[in-house]
DNA sequence: TTTAAACTCTATAGTCACTATAGAGTCAAG
DNA sequence: CTTGACTCTATAGTGACTATAGAGTTTAAA
């Protein structure tokens, strides 16, 4: 199988294929005469436990962690569970994060309305007069 | 006042000064004869506009457009609203992406406990698995 | 007065996870 | 034997910075 059946297959694109090889998240395959990169069903095993983990988000950092404790089966597992809570617990922060940004937001487009002018638009007004709260 | 005051004085950092100067976020100024940036009290409150812009995470194209949109007081201010909703709505998705991807992420998690080996970790596993349910 | 420290300058490369492009080579069908 | 679809490598771009190198400037102390 060449890299375009495989980014058929996994709907990968063949670019991120590539960037995955280099990335050292897929190992180097057997090429053709041709120097074409030839694929075997356990490279779409490998791909899709990839595109897996960054549908989870994980990095590509973390997923590399992941594959090579999954070449250790007798390891302990404490090392992916943390990575795990980690990983949680950024999403968690960045969730709180995005939620009280919302609300700045929503009170900032409650202070304008189309019908204004720049000069009397409540968005700008109210940045602009914020600007000295945070000196 | 040199660059290293602003950057004090705003709490902003001496190369994301400069590199808002290259980005046209702030116009370019005086030199001394030593060919040192100087600035007066209006270039900290361009600044803290655009660092308080940046807090609600605009793009600095989005803060650009409203820097362009302070110096023509007379015009509506439809755009404003827009780029305002618009970027809520871009906020709102992204929550609703992290709060499906966090309890994705729980239930993963549950699956291990501490005191396995990688064999019978329930997270690779679980992973593992769910690549066929992708294809 | 010298010299050292602290500051500033420009230009460039790195971050992350790709995406896009150029220019060349390979292969199968008609 | 040529056309078109595919593949190869290498390089640059994305956004919003951060970090570095190597040079020049200014200020203060020795």
């Amino acid at each position: 199988m060449k890299i375009g059946e495989l980014a058929k297959r996994t709907d990968c694109s063949v670019q991120t294929i590539r960037y995955y090889e280099k990335e050292q998240l897929l190992c180097t395959t057997q090429r053709s005469d041709g120097n074409f990169r030839l694929y075997d069903e356990a490279a779409i095993e490998q791909l899709l436990f990839i595109k897996l983990c960054r549908n989870l988000d994980l990095s590509l950092s973390e997923i590399r962690q992941l594959l090579t404790l999954k070449r250790s089966p007798g390891a302990q597992c404490d090392q992916v569970n943390r990575m795990m809570d980690e990983h949680i617990q950024q999403v968690e922060t960045r969730i709180q994060e995005l939620v009280e940004l919302r609300k700045h937001l929503k009170v900032l487009r409650r202070s304008c309305s189309s019908e204004r002018t720049i000069e009397q638009c409540g968005i700008l007004q109210t940045l602009t007069t914020d600007q000295h709260k945070n000196r």
